[in-house]
DNA sequence: ACTATTTGACCGAG
DNA sequence: CTCGGTCAAATAGT
């Protein structure tokens, strides 16, 4: 816990730095030729960073309630799962018991699982809407109709349950407001070989996840991989939302919240102070958590494909899949020791 | 053959 | 009882 607060208060003095940064940015280019749209994109960078540091010192003020549920259910808690290495059942005891208490088990671990919840918008111009990528491999094993929801929502486990143990389980909703929006809803932290890695390869290219499985043939709604390349990056954060006391450990979110609530205006802001922002946002966030690649897809920098097609057409096509790769590509690319964080990508010829 | 998805059934919580 | 979450057989895809 003690180190855990560690990471959240470097995350936290990231945050506030980056908003400050942001700001002097801001005040720097306030009389510069950009877009109001651009400005208010910075404005709302700002705001953001300052909504999370306030949120991780509000989360850090329940860290003590969290520790007693620890401690009345320790393994119960997201890296040890049950039946896995080191886990405090017996094998015997656990062949003979299995059947009957995983069920139990499980509706007990639900309760006590960390969860935490993040939106991220799908931009309609990707086609693709309901593909997105988190950095891990996803099994869908439910669908349900919501009460009062427009929308289904799509249930997923990580694809390594059975063979790692890994309990990490994900929904994905689409919001009934804003239908380019999904409520992502992460429940446990994966104990599988991806939860060490915060940047994966690609493993099936073909995959393509869809929580709606409302017709949407993402093949023949687009097939190029140009078309993929581009939606990788049209994803943009919303907003990031924390379920007050059920954080059982810091989830170190990203400092990318540069998508936060201007998706929309992409197209309007110039390429260049787009670019140095956001490569900025992304910068930070590989610097922060590295190793939590639940914010891989927070790292879809939000630039508009019109502008960056050229760049994209560059960048290995990795994905032809939505489920299982990330987006190790740019990760990679933005190593924050390689890469200034004010540098202009925009540059031709940059990502080949 | 193997893996992933779909979808109705089932179960526990409230 | 309803509802949300999960299971698992059937099905589809490779």
């Amino acid at each position: 816990m003690e180190n855990e607060w560690g990471c959240e208060q470097s995350t936290l003095i990231n945050e506030l730095i980056q908003g400050m940064e942001v700001a002097r940015k801001l005040k720097a280019d306030l009389k510069a030729p950009y877009s109001v749209d651009a400005k208010d994109l910075m404005v709302q960078r700002i705001l953001s960073s300052y909504e999370k540091a306030l949120l991780i010192l509000r989360c850090n003020a329940s860290t003590s309630e969290l520790q007693t549920m620890n401690q009345a259910a320790p393994t119960l808690l997201p890296g040890s799962p049950i039946s896995v290495n080191g886990s405090p059942l017996r094998e015997d005891v656990e062949g003979a018991i299995k059947d009957h208490q995983e069920v139990k088990h499980d509706a007990k671990k639900r309760k006590i699982m960390p969860k935490w919840m993040d939106q991220i918008r799908v931009s309609f111009d990707s086609g693709l809407e309901g593909a997105h990528e988190d950095g891990y491999n996803w099994r869908k094993y439910g669908q349900k109709d919501i009460l009062g929801a427009k929308y289904p929502r799509s249930y997923y486990r990580c694809t390594f349950r059975n063979t790692q143990g890994c309990w990490a389980t994900k929904q994905v909703q689409r919001s009934d407001e804003d239908p380019t929006i999904f409520d992502i809803t992460y429940r446990g932290k994966h104990t599988c070989s991806q939860g060490n890695n915060a940047v994966l390869p690609p493993k099936s290219p073909e995959k393509q996840e869809n929580p709606l499985n409302h017709n949407i043939d993402i093949h023949h709604a687009q097939t190029s991989q140009e078309s993929l390349a581009k939606f990788r990056n049209v994803l943009a954060v919303s907003t990031d939302k924390l379920e007050n006391g059920e954080m059982a450990y810091p989830i170190t979110f990203p400092s990318t919240s540069f998508g936060c609530t201007a998706q929309e205006n992409h197209s309007l802001i110039p390429s260049a102070i787009e670019n140095e922002y956001f490569l900025g946002g992304l910068y930070q966030t590989h610097l922060l958590s590295p190793t939590t690649p639940e914010s891989n897809y927070f790292s879809s920098p939000a630039f508009h494909m019109n502008e960056f097609d050229g760049i994209y057409n560059n960048i290995p096509s990795t994905h032809t899949s939505a489920t299982n790769s990330p987006i190790p590509d740019f990760n990679f690319t933005l190593d924050p020791v390689e890469i200034d964080p004010t540098f202009p990508i925009n540059t031709p010829g940059f990502f080949s």
